[in-house]
DNA sequence: AGCACGCCGACT
DNA sequence: GTCGGCGTGCTC
């Protein structure tokens, strides 16, 4: 955040701790802190009637106040402690609130640890001290008189042997004064246990294996060391191929960085949160590692996160919000499968895991180091213009080849009257497989799905005309862009050839499961989606007993395709790329890309050589075909093609500004407001505004939602014209009943 | 969390 | 009346 001139006050958090204290207080900057004073930095104040000093946390500046100015107290100074890790964090918590487009609490509470009810951390007891006959009669004495919140306390105390938890007399009704009588009349002591909530550790102690580097993987350590003593170390991004063990090369990176003495988060998919990756984690690093998950209770969250500042752990491995460990020397942040959507928050801040690291790495000193076979186009493209430092890894295992892969035109199979699921090439190497006893895998790449129209027999997906985004089907029959909100009524023919066979595209997993078993009657089918790994530990659960070949025929979508080897597949058949493909946003070429790759790379990883299949309308699509032959570079060049033809990211950067209301049509209004608004500083033209339209899932809960679109090649320009806008919907009473929220991409 | 304020019951 | 314990609500 930057300061424009001198400011009068600062906005201040008092110490976390309390729910009720979780807003901010105005002070007055003292003029010897004038210069020095920013965002993130810990400051002592007086606070309350008895002005105490208490430590705060600056997170912003004013000069205005609503409160009666001549009450404002000014900050004492500078925390002693000054930088602390929790100051550092609301460093970057002030960074998400400016670029993220989020409220400053709705930042802090995904950046700190502290928030919720936390039970207390530390649990507090009150102890007698004094005899257990003294303490008797001091009750009959209490109970004769009339000081009955104290006979009350003390009754209490003796039936519970003596030691009470301190959130008891709370409830008992003895307030602070009443304790704090005991206290001075030396009967009783405020003690403390610590009482620390484990994760999900023991149990899993495991020789410490060490793998020799192969020569390219020792190659590639040495070029990020080499990076690392640099002036300015750049974020790393490793991009390599599947089974080229990228996780050796993390390994190495995290030992030496725990040979100085700083510690490493390692971001990982929640996919990919298993048994197996972190029990590779633990066999390496032993009792140094603790793991997060989306699962754990707040509390137990809490103690990981504590168990860090306190330099109990030296490594925390866990998803997205594992980002925010408090760790008090951060020296390395690595993330796997970088491009990962499950990087991306869905809620405000909508912050990126790629971003945010990098810019905790620069807050902090230290270094970050991405990952994957498929790099996202953001940090590819970054690592060719520079920013990033670009490392790779091209080689597999031994005795690992790549599957054959075979592209099935499923326009051909309608030509030759087939119109199941199964084209014939996918139905004879079914047969073969499962004859020689091995597995096949059923592929239904579904995410982002979200009803597109095409033709079966020439494969024409209707299209924006202006976006170039699938047109997604609405109940009512009209087909609608969820960009700039075009409609279009639902044609009855092809527009290309007139065939009649045009329609939404519909396939679940439970009709293959179906299809399957009418066909295979004696297959041993398992299906795994949403519904059948909803139960904590079945997702776990079907993949290992598939893996241990108790079923022929696995059926499932983009979950089955990360992490675990299963060394008898060798059949993969992507039931239809074009469920990805088509989805109503401009990564869906991207996103097929990669599970397509995924998808591949799973067939034949035993001894047995592998095949897959890809069945689509469009067998010439590009990510399909790259996907095919493994070649990323090719895909990227492409597809970077189209995305600087739109304007989309990462060739430009997008905002969008989502609004939800219960009125839709108050809402509709609203946002031609904020766009006749935003229309006000374009008077150049450099900004490119699509929308408003029906945002993908238009509807929530009877809550409407709406989306404006707003592309420009400079962030700093989007963000201060999010800041405008955000002041604009502050005055404007109409946006009371609606809700407003911003994300970068 | 800590403090003041104001309510209410008992005792001068 | 007035003293003092005890619950409630505010703190820039």
């Amino acid at each position: 955040m930057i300061r424009k001139g001198n400011m009068i006050y600062a906005d201040i958090i008092i110490d976390i701790s309390h729910e009720k204290l979780d807003r901010t207080f105005q002070y007055k900057v003292p003029d010897s802190l004038q210069d020095a004073l920013r965002p993130g930095m810990v400051v002592e104040v007086p606070f309350g009637s008895g002005n105490h000093i208490r430590k705060g946390y600056v997170i912003g500046f004013s000069n205005e106040t609503d409160y009666e100015p001549e009450r404002i107290k000014e900050i004492k100074g500078l925390s002693n402690d000054g930088e602390t890790t929790e100051g550092r964090l609301i460093g970057l918590a002030a960074w998400m609130k400016e670029y993220c487009g989020s409220t400053m609490i709705q930042a802090l509470k995904t950046v700190l640890p502290v928030q919720e009810k936390i039970k207390a951390k530390e649990k507090r007891l009150i102890i007698l001290t004094a005899d257990r006959e003294a303490a008797q009669t001091e009750l009959q004495m209490l109970q004769k008189g009339r000081t009955k919140a104290r006979a009350r306390f003390l009754e209490a105390l003796l039936n519970a042997d003596g030691v009470l938890p301190y959130e008891e007399a709370g409830k008992i009704g003895a307030a602070k004064a009443v304790l704090d009588y005991f206290v001075q009349a030396g009967y009783v002591e405020i003690g403390s246990e610590e009482v620390v909530r484990t994760g999900m550790t023991s149990g899993m102690e495991q020789p410490l294996e060490r793998h020799e580097l192969t020569k390219e993987q020792y190659a590639a350590a040495c070029a990020i060391q080499e990076e690392w003593s640099q002036e300015q170390p750049r974020p790393v991004l490793i991009h390599g191929v599947t089974g080229s063990g990228k996780t050796e090369v993390y390994m190495e990176l995290i030992r030496q960085v725990l040979e100085q003495g700083r510690q490493v988060i390692v971001l990982i998919p929640e996919i990919a949160l298993t048994y197996q990756t972190v029990r590779r984690f633990h066999s390496r690093f032993a009792d140094k590692v603790s793991v997060l998950n989306s699962r754990m209770s707040p509390a137990v969250r809490y103690d990981q996160f504590k168990l860090a500042a306190q330099g109990n752990i030296q490594v925390m491995v866990g998803p997205r919000s594992a980002l925010f460990t408090p760790f008090p020397d951060l020296g390395l942040i690595i993330i796997d499968e970088e491009h990962e959507a499950s990087y991306k928050s869905e809620n405000s801040p909508r912050y990126h895991a790629r971003e945010t690291a990098v810019k905790r790495a620069e807050l902090e000193g230290a270094n970050v180091v991405l990952g994957s076979a498929t790099p996202s186009m953001e940090a590819y493209s970054r690592a060719k213009s520079g920013e990033y430092r670009l490392v790779k890894l091209e080689s597999r295992f031994a005795g690992r080849n790549l599957p054959t892969v075979e592209i099935v035109d499923l326009r051909e199979e309608l030509k030759q009257g087939n119109r199941s699921m199964f084209s014939r090439k996918l139905r004879e190497e079914m047969d073969r497989c499962l004859e020689n006893q091995e597995q096949v895998m059923l592929f239904l790449n579904r995410r982002g799905y979200a009803g597109f129209v095409s033709c079966r027999a020439c494969g024409t997906v209707m299209k924006c005309p202006h976006c170039d985004v699938s047109l997604s089907e609405h109940n009512n029959g009209k087909l609608i862009c969820h960009y700039c909100g075009y409609t279009i009524p639902k044609p009855k023919s092809c527009p290309e050839c007139g065939s009649p066979y045009i329609g939404g595209f519909k396939a679940g997993t439970q009709q293959i499961e179906q299809a399957i078993q009418r066909i295979y009657p004696k297959a041993r089918v398992k299906r795994m989606d949403f519904d059948t790994t909803r139960k904590k530990g079945s997702y776990e659960e079907i993949l290992s007993s598939f893996a241990a070949h108790e079923a022929d025929i696995l059926i499932g979508t983009q979950m089955i395709v990360k992490g675990h080897d299963f060394p008898d597949v060798t059949l993969v058949g992507v039931i239809a790329a074009d469920m990805s493909l088509n989805a109503d946003d401009y990564r869906c070429a991207e996103r097929t890309f990669q599970l397509l790759t995924q998808a591949v790379g799973r067939s034949g990883r035993g001894e047995k050589c592998g095949k897959a299949l890809i069945q689509t309308y469009h067998p010439a699509h590009y990510s399909i075909q790259t996907a095919a032959v493994q070649d990323y570079e090719a895909f990227y060049q492409e597809e970077m093609g189209y995305r600087m033809l739109m304007d989309y990211p990462p060739a430009a950067r997008l905002m969008a500004i989502l609004g939800a209301g219960e009125d839709e049509e108050l809402l509709e209004q609203g946002m031609q407001y904020i766009a006749g608004f935003i229309h006000t500083f374009n008077k150049d033209a450099s900004l490119k505004m699509i929308g408003p339209a029906p945002a993908s899932v238009g509807k929530v809960k009877d809550v409407y939602r709406r989306v404006l679109y707003i592309k420009h090649n400079n962030t700093s320009v989007l963000v201060s014209l999010k800041n405008k806008v955000e002041k604009y919907i502050e005055i404007n009473p109409g946006f009371r009943n609606m809700r407003i929220q911003f994300d970068f991409s």
